[in-house]
DNA sequence: ATGATAACGAGACGTACAGTATCGAAATCG
DNA sequence: CGATTTCGATACTGTACGTCTCGTTATCAT
């Protein structure tokens, strides 16, 4: 979405008349979204609101987004995913990154937002497009954590690593959004292991 | 004694004075919610849309619910939920009670105001008051057939009993809502199998 | 019966916000 | 320069909220 704009040229795109498009507005604008996600959350956070934090006028917020799901969408693609980690097996690996990202939603508007668009999506078929690509992109480190446990011979061949992957997110979403827990850090290993139980014994899955 | 004429009396409260308020629109004002639930969504439902549709002036609305989170919440509360089944086998169990109310998710507006009330309660702890015994009951059923699942000794006694049924339910959860998939019956056999594989070798949990 | 009380459907009212349109000023082009 | 487009600001229309007031109706106490 966000085009290359401030500065001179544009690109390799022919160089447009008029004025250009100030990165400066573009950037207060979303992080002003951001702030106020996390200070009101999605439901109660206006157009208007963005525009007086980010010292914009409400056009230039129209110009770049058609409504305020866009705009959060953007800003949503800003916020820490999963951070692909290391360790040399697959069950540290996994807790190092849900650790990592459980604390992730302390510290920004995850929290608010995550559920918010997906509860948005599920009445806004037109939402899923912009959004998927963004969540499935959130989701690769943890996709490659499970193939690198392939490669090692910790998961047998031919597991279905995608139905693996939500087996092991599972629980931590059910908690953290739909019984609105608080995931103590301690809590992290146990999980992971009771999922991997599952995993480590399934050849095929089917049955 | 008196025969209670259209409103009726007030069970064992003490008769207060005026005109009783009408079940009649009380009921009205729950189905328009659903309905409209069902047609428009979460977000897009209006009071005054829900007035329209029952019938029913706004106050008689704003009477009896504070605003159009709690309305939704109880007519949430109508919405079926699991619904204990006994086969004879947890997995037997556990498949049956996921098929049915997959079934349910394609038939009742519940794929949309689930992740609506949570989205919500996200930055709305007041909500949580009153969803979250709505949510314990519909999530009872689940519990028991994992009870039973210790008693035949298909589950080792001690384990956490409250993260399996989160381990069930996870990965559905997670496609549902996260991913806007549609889960296919025959997906279920799979996914109760891998999460039960890791709760029937979890004694305690920390291996 | 009669009066007090409270809920009824309808809708007017003020507020808030969405999204569009218009202003003069400023930035960049040819 | 002059054409063009964005800028911040703000006026505007439309929709929905939540409150309030109509005249009416049902129920209780007397």
């Amino acid at each position: 979405m966000g085009a290359e704009a401030g500065g001179g040229l544009r690109g390799g795109e022919a160089a447009a008349a008029g004025r250009p498009r100030s990165e400066e507005a573009h950037r207060a604008i979303l992080d002003a979204t951001l702030e106020l996600l996390l200070e009101v959350g999605f439901s109660a956070l206006t157009v208007e609101g963005v525009a007086g934090r980010a010292g914009v006028g409400k056009a230039t917020i129209y110009r770049r987004w058609t409504s305020k799901l866009p705009l959060v969408v953007e800003a949503f693609g800003l916020l820490p995913a999963f951070e692909d980690v290391d360790t040399g097996t697959l069950a540290g690996d996994l807790k190092a990154m849900l650790t990592r990202y459980l604390e992730d939603f302390l510290s920004t508007p995850l929290a608010t937002v995550y559920p918010s668009l997906v509860a948005e999506r599920a009445h806004n078929p037109e939402l899923g497009l912009v959004l998927d690509p963004v969540l499935k992109g959130r989701r690769r480190p943890l996709e490659a954590a499970l193939e690198r446990g392939v490669a090692r011979g910790e998961i047998a061949p031919g597991t279905d690593l995608d139905l693996a992957a939500d087996l092991i997110v599972g629980p931590i979403a059910v908690r953290l959004f739909f019984r609105g827990m608080k995931i103590h850090p301690s809590l992290v290993d146990p999980m992971v292991d009771l999922a991997l139980g599952g995993i480590r014994r399934a050849p095929r899955g089917t049955e």
